[in-house]
DNA sequence: TCCAACTTTTGAATAATTCTAATTCAAGAA
DNA sequence: TTCTTGAATTAGAATTATTCAAAAGTTGGA
């Protein structure tokens, strides 16, 4: 996610406002949603657009740099990292985290199954309470 | 999913719509959408809304009747079989398989990830490509 | 430096889901 | 069986996330 190199000997046109988003990418296991990107990069491009920010995440996305999560029912989180990896999110605060670990030799599927798929790869989620919340009082109610 | 007396029990006022409705997810192993709900049980009720079908999912969700499915990133699936277990996802045509394994013993978490989250449940999504894909000629671009 | 092709921007358009207010109904009480 | 009331249904408006369209602006190779 860093040389930009890469992205511009991939045929990607390297505006100001996409450099911003890769900048913002680069490295961050934060899992931002497409408003935490806008959020971020409006500080420096006051005037960058919702739709730019998912032209280039889409663009990414066709590249192969960036993955779309679908742990949160409610939006898409975006991951810089690619490298297969599952995800453990707080059931409290929403926050997610990475489990690098390949669990694949473990995950053998049932003749049944086989029959009627032909697996390629898979994704875990994790549930859990994250430190902060564990700490923080069950709201009651 | 099916004694009715269930439900009334808990509080569930029984409706012709939502019998139709509990009806129609009764042993029903398609993940459907609110949509795919919204049109089965609306050939019995023509006057049948949306509101009211997810009014329903969500007082079913509550009672833990169902369960949501993030799987899909453009919407979300239901699924009456609350049991724990993991699914499959047809990468060509969006089936949805049920994986009946508890994998849970091989999921060990890392202490990196263990110190910051205390977890609670898991569920995978695997990836593959169904039969009837599979014989159906891959589209070429 | 030039310019075609690609990007950005604004705002409108979609699509899934939720909310609102008025009407109707289920089911326990009388 | 009828009454009563809190809950459910409905139509349609409202929200939210995401995509699209057209006009104006830029990038980067020639």
């Amino acid at each position: 996610m860093e040389r930009i190199e890469k992205y511009r000997s991939k045929g990607l046109k390297l505006t100001p406002q996409r450099l911003a988003i890769l900048e913002y990418l680069d490295g961050n296991t934060s899992h931002p949603t497409a408003e935490d990107i806008y959020r971020a990069v409006k500080k420096k491009h006051p005037t960058i657009s919702f739709a730019t920010v998912y032209n280039t995440l889409q663009a990414l996305l066709e590249m192969g740099e960036v993955m779309e999560l679908t742990i949160d029912p409610e939006r898409k989180h975006f991951d810089p990292n690619t490298t297969p990896h599952h995800h453990i999110v707080c059931t409290r605060c929403g926050k997610i985290g990475d489990v690098f670990v390949d669990y694949s030799s473990a995950l053998e599927l049932p003749p049944e199954v086989t029959e009627e798929f032909t697996p390629i790869s898979n994704h875990i989620d994790f549930y859990g309470v994250c430190k902060k919340c564990n700490k923080t009082k069950r709201r009651t109610k």
